[in-house]
DNA sequence: GTCTCCTCTGCAACCGTTTTCACGCGTGAC
DNA sequence: GTCACGCGTGAAAACGGTTGCAGAGGAGAC
């Protein structure tokens, strides 16, 4: 190990040419004769060379990386959003920087500012907070592209790609009220993003419209915990004919709670989730969810990134895709007494 | 957007002072007096200078960032090592590149060149392949600090953390014969990797050891659908008093399996997994489980990183630690018939 | 034969830091 | 008064690539 690094000018020493003409000939942006081209390479071939990418991107101002910023990466959400957004970088021989803010305001405003300084070509961003996650956010927008994504931040110029969470919210509402319900309940959380506040916005608008009988809005936190206890809670009270969750994860855990008190879903119960986690399948019964269409946001985001960074000075914009239902057992079409 | 980047340069000229002693202010690594720095700072301040970490990079010849390349970023397992490996480098104040290989030697080689290229400080490695992933990751290792975590490579001179499978499986069937077993079936995959087989092995050591029958042993691929499908063959043949499983994604479609056909878990079988997921705490019933020392491994595999950057040529090392078992519902101490 | 044009090559500057080296200056020892 | 020393500072080189510019040389037009 430890070998002095080789550098273009070993090779071009090898090769008998200048360093210039040993960069054209092996990056191929300028014609060189083909007989120098043949030394070049096999100079570097022989030396083992291989560019060094930060030298690189130093002089061309690229480094062919965006970076992404998630509020914790051992979230399967947020994990499926990194993998997705890895793969259509990859398309384009382009890599992906991931760093977690660990849901810390404080701590994405460091990731932000680490990405910038590293020069990613473009940023994404699931913002941590409301507005707080705004200035950091803010000041790396006006020396990269950047792109918000998943959640919403009232106020900023941003470009933003995200998943119409009233149209997933109908879709659910819709097909609980054919399938005969006439009561629910909302099991979400008190987060202040602005997914948690979109989805029971459009909860309680889809129960007016059909209207149903609220029985309970539950509100905590995204995590399989908050689940059980807030199905704990809707037995100690008044149970619904359907339970609608705002996260997967939290439905996990209402659906544990219901199997443990032997309440039968969806015979008594239907539940509902929403982010379709590859984890659905496997729950008992397998959950209905609301699908985002999470490759085409990770297109659409990188789209954004590309046009800003083409015209910086574009108006910013704001994606939002159409989610799908998946019916699972856990709220079959069927209707209830049927 | 797209101000030019302020650059140490001008920080030194609103200071009124050189580049030179305008950089050593503000790293502190030299002293300046007094009354330079708070100029410096001032300046630094006033225009929002931060340091590009690629030119210092270059000039340093450190990034203190390792990067990491596992299998797949959204397999729950992997993913947790990623997040512990980057909470351990987060508390020496370094950053972790993570990179995916899709499962792909020639992928993961690729992976492995860029992070090189981008001078990483530390690479670390969950080898796709057995000795065909070799190549890549030696290669790298004769550049810079390089250990495998938890897959072991044979014939590489290389740093290795991992768990003692043997040890791991020794806890399950010993757990499982003081709970009554007298026989099992063994679940996992067919992959060359040295978790796999090593775990299959140690089953098979630790079966004959307490003289326990085997009924079957099913080899396929890590996934629930093969949990399944492993579950199904095994109705259809003979039922055993407990399903060993290699991994927890395959127990949790055995579990599944089971459930479907009315079979009853643990009374009837006892079902028990390895790798501890967050999963396992919301399957029903909850999964006995092997946790591996997650975050031990990681700080480890820090270790090891940088004992071999102080002493490029300190022998390679091979680190085993030792796992626990996590008993949960799915098989309980009790023992069976009591 | 001269002039123009075109292709390929080399020199040197550049990207933005850090660091080596040398120097100026003040201090204290002798 | 000289010398050694320590401290803070600046000029310039370095890290490892790419690229603007200019020049060399050959081909083709007249």
């Amino acid at each position: 190990m430890e070998q002095r690094r080789v550098t273009v000018r070993d090779v071009a020493k090898l090769a008998g040419v200048s360093p210039a003409t040993a960069s054209r000939a092996l990056s191929g942006s300028v014609p060189v004769s083909a007989e120098v081209k043949r030394k070049v390479f096999r100079a570097s071939e022989e030396l083992g060379w291989s560019a060094n990418a930060l030298a690189r991107a130093l002089r061309t101002q690229r480094t062919d990386t965006v970076g992404i910023v998630v509020p914790a990466v051992n979230n399967p959400y947020f994990m499926a959003v990194v993998d997705v957004m890895e793969a259509v970088l990859a398309a384009s021989d382009r890599s992906l920087m991931v760093c977690d803010s660990r849901d810390s305001v404080e701590i994405e405003a460091h990731r932000v500012d680490l990405l910038v300084s590293r020069m990613v070509d473009g940023l994404v961003v699931v913002p941590a907070g409301g507005a707080d996650s705004l200035p950091a956010i803010q000041r790396a927008a006006d020396r990269v592209p950047t792109v918000l994504i998943d959640r919403w931040v009232e106020g900023a110029g941003l470009d933003y790609v995200g998943t119409d969470n009233a149209e997933g919210m109908r879709l659910v509402v819709d097909h609980l009220q054919a399938a005969g319900v006439r009561s629910m309940a909302f099991v979400g959380a008190r987060t202040a993003t602005s997914t948690a506040t979109g989805r029971l916005q459009a909860f309680r608008a889809q129960a007016a419209r059909h209207r149903l009988r609220v029985v309970a809005e539950e509100l905590g936190e995204y995590s399989f915990t908050w689940g059980e206890t807030a199905a704990r809670r809707l037995l100690d009270a008044e149970l619904p004919d359907a339970v609608v969750c705002s996260a997967d994860i939290v439905a996990c855990g209402v659906l544990n709670q219901l199997h443990q008190a032997n309440v039968a879903v969806p015979e008594r119960v239907r539940v509902v989730g929403f982010d379709d986690l590859p984890l659905d399948q496997i729950t008992y019964p397998p959950l209905t969810s609301v699908r985002q269409a999470m490759a085409e946001q990770a297109q659409e985001a990188l789209r954004l990134l590309d046009a800003r960074a083409e015209d910086p000075s574009r108006p910013s914009s704001r994606s939002v895709l159409a989610p799908s239902l998946v019916v699972r057992e856990s709220s079959p079409k069927a209707p209830r007494h049927g």
